[in-house]
DNA sequence: TGTTAATATAAGTATATACACATATTAGAT
DNA sequence: ATCTAATATGTGTATATACTTATATTAACA
C-alpha cells in the first residue's frame, strides 16, 4: 500500500528531478531547440537532423558510414537508416567500398547546392541564440556538451 | 558545377557547424547520456524517457494531459502516445476527466513502486554525472538548458 | 436553445533513435 | 586453399518525436 506520505514524497522528488535531471533537461532541450531549427531550415525541405548528418559527410567525403557513427554519437543502424532517408531525396549518394561490405556516403551536387543555402539559415539561428545568451555562455555550454558525451562513451 | 573549392569550403563549415552547432551538439549529448540513463534503469524495466513521464506525472497527480506537455516541452500527441505505453505497461492510469474531452493521467500502485525503485537508479547516475563534472559545471549546464528552452518558446 | 466557435485529444504519417539478430564479406590461421 | 573468426551493414521491432487532420465535447452567443 502507498500511503500519503508516500506520495507527497513522490512530489517532492518529482520537482527534484525536473530541475536536476540532466537526461530530461537534455531531451527537453533538444526538443524545443529542434524545433526553432527546423523552422529556420524549412525552405530547403530538410531538418536540423538531416542538415547536421549531410555537414558530417560534406566534411568526411568518402567515409563508410560506421566511421560516422562515432563522431556523431549514433547507432550504426540509425545512421542507416537517416542516411537512407537524404539517399531518397536525391541529396546523399550510397555507394559500395572497395572493401565491399562498406557503404561510401557522398553528397550530390543537389546536396551540395541545398547545404550551401542552408547553411546561412542556420547562422541565422546560432547568431540569434549567441544574442540572447551571450557568446561566453553558449562556448561553455558547447563544451560542457562535448564534455558530457565524453565521460560517457566507454 | 560545384569545384574544388566549394567542396574545400563546405569542409571547412563541416568542422565549425559540427563544434558549434548548439542544435546538433544538443541532440549528440541526448542520444549519449539516455544510454546511461536506459542502462542504469534497465533493471526497472522502463527507459528515461518513460521515467521522466512518471515522475512528472507523480508530481502532479490528475493533471490532463494537455497541460503536462507544456512543462515537458513536449507535443501533446508525444505525450499521449508515449503515455498509452506506460498504460499498457500498468503503470499510468488513464481516465476521462470531467471535462469528457480531458485525459487524466494518475500513476497506479504498481507505477508508484516502480518509481520508489527506480529513483535510487537515476540518483546513482546524477551523483557519478556530478563527480566527473563537477557540481558546479553540473548546476550551470541545467540552468543554461532551462534558459535555452525559455528564449525559444514562444 | 440551437448553432457556431473554441478546446482537448486521437489518429495518420514521417522522421529519429537504439538494440538484437541476420547476412554478407574480408581477414586470419592452419 | 579452406575453414573460422572478425567486421560492416541491413532488418525487425519498439520507442520517441512532431505536424496535420479528424473527432468529440464544451462554451458562447444570438
Amino acid at each position: 500500500m502507498h500511503d500519503e506520505t508516500t506520495r507527497e514524497d513522490l512530489k517532492k522528488m518529482s520537482r527534484i528531478t525536473g530541475k536536476t535531471c540532466v537526461c530530461f533537461n537534455l531531451r527537453k532541450a533538444s526538443r524545443l531547440l529542434s524545433l526553432v531549427y527546423d523552422q529556420a531550415l524549412k525552405p530547403t525541405g530538410i531538418k536540423a537532423t538531416q542538415f547536421s548528418l549531410m555537414m558530417a559527410v560534406a566534411g568526411n567525403r568518402g567515409i563508410p558510414i560506421g566511421k560516422l557513427a562515432r563522431p556523431l554519437g549514433m547507432d550504426r543502424s540509425t545512421l542507416s537508416r537517416n542516411a537512407k532517408i537524404l539517399e531518397n531525396k536525391g541529396l546523399l549518394e550510397i555507394e559500395e567500398g572497395e572493401d565491399r561490405r562498406e557503404q561510401i556516403f557522398n553528397l550530390t551536387e543537389e546536396g551540395i547546392s541545398l547545404l550551401q543555402e542552408a547553411i546561412p539559415m542556420w547562422e541565422g539561428v546560432q547568431l540569434e541564440l549567441a544574442e540572447k545568451m551571450g557568446n561566453e555562455r553558449l562556448t561553455v555550454l558547447l563544451n560542457d556538451l562535448q564534455d558530457l558525451g565524453r565521460e560517457t562513451k566507454l
